[in-house]
DNA sequence: AAGTGGTCTAGACCACAAC
DNA sequence: TTGTGGTCTAGACCACTTG
């Protein structure tokens, strides 16, 4: 058996890692200026439309900007933020990310038949079975998110093995399904602990507390829904940032 | 005088116009597939890369997506979304888009030295003195957005003319400073309508109900800071969606 | 004048999907 | 086999910023 190592790793990818190690770098040495595109295709050894199109992905989600005529920039305060809430981010690292240590508890596992709202988001048929999972996750022992991820149950290979599914429902649908998740459209709703299903108690929550609701369908690079999530945060202990740019289709 | 046509517009912006035509075109007849880029290209008579790079910015907005082999396709979902949630929408578009008939109040404005966390997030100097317009829009008559919309007064040239004030910030720093804003960074905060400014008194909400909290600062092309907002939405009549897509910088 | 990013081209080859 | 998108190149010219 001849191992053979890890090739075909695309220039497009070689670019990227590069361009990332050159990013870190100057937000250390506290510079902005990235190398001319000139430059960094030469010393890459790349052509300039390589360059420009991986340069191009960093830029459309704000971590660097261009003025024509003086250089690329990193954006300090894009790379600042500490939770970019974009999809498939583990809550259990957005506790970290703000300061605290996480825990997951694994609160029921629901096999059934959706409610409405859920199978019409993953666009289910009416006598789909569904798994429920629902979590509280807690930072420094105090509880601050509340999730319930649905998904469609013969989307998994075999059976459920709820150890897997506690730690994170992306890697079990990557691993039990081979479904990776690329974007998610997501409703931004502010509520209260006391509209949460029996009242927060289930989540041993007594007072009522403001909480952001964030309902979303998540999707696969085909467009498929595959799962059904809705998180509540306590914004308190959560920081959620976002980085918003202008529009490009529905401005003009 | 001679009238000179518009003209200098370049083959991307007409290749861009060209392709909300008919994905437009393909959202009205209910269909999915783009023409391929060969074709497309041969059509516009531009080069694949031109094309190549429209696209981008569409792929990377959710608009479109792509399928190695099979094609390109339109997102339904995504241009189905209400409320984009992206900077620089007019909150009377937001209400319309929800469907109700939009009008705003100017309630005060404030000329002074700006808090704290204002000064920080607008890098503004110790003395600065800043402008505050704090605004209510009414959906149908009934309040769903506070903001406060807050920028330095010496971006202005000449004196504020509280008018032009009401009906748009953005267009007031366009027409009045020639700022543009082109993106924000954005926390998003559940709270409650008791934790308005006197109690939300000043905005005659009696009840405690949920509010959503967006609290951004907002952005020049060249990453220069220059307003900073807090906006309040009642999500139970202001329907607020975000397409997230995940990360090309921060995974890996 | 020199250097930067912005636009644009023509053409090549590869990987994947469908018939 | 054909058509699709994915990757990649070398080179040209333009627009803007700075010295």
């Amino acid at each position: 058996m001849d191992i053979q190592p890890i090739q075909n790793i695309s220039l497009k990818q070689e670019v990227k890692r590069s361009l990332k190690r050159v990013i870190k770098h100057l937000e250390k040495t506290n510079k902005t200026r990235l190398p001319g595109e000139l430059e960094l295709s030469q010393r890459l050894a790349v052509s300039r439309v390589t360059v420009r199109d991986v340069m191009k992905e960093f830029e459309q989600e704000g971590i660097i900007y261009k003025i024509q005529g003086k250089g690329t920039f990193i954006n300090i305060n894009a790379l600042k933020m500490k939770v970019t809430l974009s999809p498939a981010v583990e809550f259990k690292q957005v506790i970290e990310k703000n300061g605290y240590k996480p825990t997951v508890e694994l609160v029921e596992i629901i096999t059934g038949l959706a409610e409405k709202k859920v199978a019409l988001g993953l666009h289910l048929d009416p006598d789909a079975i569904t798994v429920c999972a629902k979590k509280i996750f807690y930072a420094d022992g105090k509880p601050v998110i509340y999730c319930e991820d649905t998904f469609e149950k013969n989307l998994i290979n075999g059976e459920l093995i709820e150890n897997d599914l506690i730690e994170s429902t992306f890697e079990y649908l990557l691993n039990y399904a081979g479904i990776t998740v690329t974007h998610d459209i997501v409703e931004v709703i502010a509520t209260n602990s006391s509209k949460l299903p029996d009242h927060g108690q289930l989540y041993h929550i007594s007072e009522s507390k403001p909480l952001l609701l964030l309902q979303s369908v998540y999707y696969t690079a085909k467009n498929r829904p595959v799962m059904f999530v809705k998180a509540y945060f306590d914004t308190e202990y959560i920081k959620l940032s976002l980085l918003r740019r202008q529009d490009v289709y529905f401005t003009d």
